[in-house]
RNA sequence: CGGAGUUUAGCGCAGCUUGGUAGCGCGCCUGCCUUGGGAGCAGGAGGUCGCAGGUUCGAAUCCUGUAACUCCGACCA
């Protein structure tokens, strides 16, 4: 068999080096590019729409469940950051701060919002006084920096987007309800739009939000085994009511402090998206999230441009008229060949070819993403069948995704078969925990893997601390972690 | 923030050891031609060699500093 043709704009193959795979696809898929401040990317159309696509997803999502958006200001006065301790140690490495204006040092000092808890805490207290004003549901999309040592496109730079919910409760049980509402509300997000299978559970301390009481996430398995935090969680308790003062007069006629949450999801998740798909073609985008769901390209000589041109055009808004996003490449100065491989780059699900031959057999050739397999259609049920095969190809992603997570998941009994599980066979380990930082700082040093969550539905339990062999509490996720 | 590497045309690279007027492939522009898996021919444009100093008659090349990026570790969404 002849080697494969290497492409022009050739992507560094997965099995070779992920991390190069990884830059080649978002550079060359056209994504992003590295701007000039140290850490900080573009969105380049192409990426931004990507997240626009989520953006909207989501914020459906969270009006739907009765949540309302609003802007808080991307300056925080420091005296607000040393109100809650937890919080402003768990910042204070990474935050950049404005010191002087036109030459004039500030009376104090503003940091850039690394996150919003505090302002925002201070305005509830302003907003809330009855509990007849409760709960507040408020979001917030917004960038954030965070100067981060070590910085990857999506992943981890200086400053990112993301959307950042925070609401206030009258009640433990109600805000708690929230917080676990939340991350379901990710968790269907991610699975049945982005097909991307998730792991819930309840972040260990160690690894838990600066000022939270408890914080929840949602995990996903990228194709080099290592974890993703896809979304987070937060139960605040009466952490930051207290330090901002937000206060109410209860049914009771008692003043009490509100319970809180946050809940955030990231630009990060492209980087998931990405990572979860993507193959040593490209990009793959799910139909539910492609901004381009069909790309067509119409085929031939110039001596029956003109009829396949009619054609194409036809079949566009048949697709337009069923609700499917269809873009045509009818551009002469490229071989159909090399169209091939650019939507298969960029990701389109879905690619319809159309030529001569085609008309003359009165059918059109479909050619999947996902699996590269092609079929040819009447061109009367063109429509009908793209829209199934969207739905088809939308199910097939999550549960090869799905397969892909189980088949690299699995239990270890000691720290040295979890040190295989996550280092060589490059994968998830489940395992037992006595609920003791020092174990889980240990487990961190022998394998390089940090515990990703304490699942709500643990696949199996596992009785001993892989540690320290004493009796486990809990049953831990292990990973190695973007 | 530590260790290693890279930085030369839009992209990928050679040239550096041994200093002497900067090269290749792809892409780009023009024309002809071509279209079912990254076409062909001809002509053409494009670079103060990451940046700042230094050595030298002369620096992409040698020396010092600095920045960005990539990989590996410690921290994070």
């Amino acid at each position: 068999m002849a080697p494969e043709k290497e492409f022009v704009k050739a992507i560094t193959p997965q099995s070779e080096d992920f991390s190069r795979w990884y830059i080649d696809t978002i550079t060359k898929a056209d994504l992003m590019d590295y701007a000039p401040v140290r850490g900080c990317i573009v969105f380049k159309p192409d990426g931004y729409e990507l997240w626009e696509a989520i953006q909207q997803d989501l914020d459906r999502r969270f009006k739907a469940t009765g949540h309302r958006n609003a802007y808080f200001p991307l300056f925080i006065p420091e005296s607000f950051l040393e109100k809650e301790k937890e919080h402003v140690e768990g910042f204070n490495p990474e935050l950049p701060w404005v010191t002087e204006v036109g030459g004039e040092k500030l009376e104090e000092r503003l940091a850039v919002r690394p996150t919003s808890e505090t302002v925002i805490g201070y305005m509830y207290s302003q907003w809330i006084q009855s509990y007849r004003d409760l709960p507040l549901l408020i979001n917030q999309w917004a960038n954030v920096v965070r100067w981060e040592k070590r910085t990857l496109p999506f992943l981890r730079t200086s400053e990112f987007l993301w959307q950042e919910g925070h609401t206030a409760h009258a009640t433990e049980e109600e805000a708690r309800e929230e917080t676990r509402k939340m991350l379901d509300v990710y968790t269907e997000f991610v699975e049945s739009t982005l097909c991307i299978p998730v792991i819930k559970g309840q972040k260990t301390p160690s690894e838990k939000f600066p000022g939270a009481v408890a914080t929840y996430s949602i995990e996903s398995m990228m194709k080099d085994g290592k974890a993703l935090q896809a979304g987070t969680s937060h139960y605040l308790g009466e952490n930051f009511a207290r330090s901002f003062d937000i206060q109410f007069l209860d049914k009771d006629n008692e003043r009490k402090f509100a319970h809180t949450t946050s809940w955030g999801m990231s630009t990060r998740i492209l980087g998931a998206l990405i990572m979860v798909h993507g193959d040593d073609r490209g990009l793959q985008l799910p139909p539910k999230i492609a901004p381009t769901q069909v790309i067509v390209i119409p085929i031939g000589p110039a001596k029956t441009r003109e009829r396949v041109l009619a054609a194409a055009n036809e079949l566009m808004s048949a697709l337009q008229n069923a609700n499917v996003r269809v873009k045509m490449d009818a551009r002469v100065d490229l071989s159909p060949g090399w169209k091939f491989n650019e939507y298969e780059l960029r990701g389109i699900p879905l690619r319809l070819e159309l030529g001569p031959r085609d008309l003359d057999a009165g059918q059109a050739m479909l050619a999947r993403r996902d699996t590269g397999a092609k079929l040819t259609v009447p061109l009367a049920d063109v429509a009908t069948q793209i829209v199934a095969l969207l739905d088809d190809i939308q199910s097939s992603m999550y549960e090869r995704a799905l397969a892909f997570q189980k088949e690299h998941s699995k239990r270890a009994q000691s720290i040295d078969e979890l040190a295989t599980i996550v280092r060589q066979e490059r994968g998830f380990a489940l395992a037992g925990w006595c609920g003791n930082d020092a174990c889980e700082a240990l487990v961190k040093e022998k394998t390089g893997s940090t515990s990703r969550n304490i699942p709500f539905d643990p696949p199996a339990h596992i009785d001993h601390c892989v540690a320290c062999g004493h009796p486990a509490q809990h049953t831990v996720w292990y990973a190695r972690a973007y």
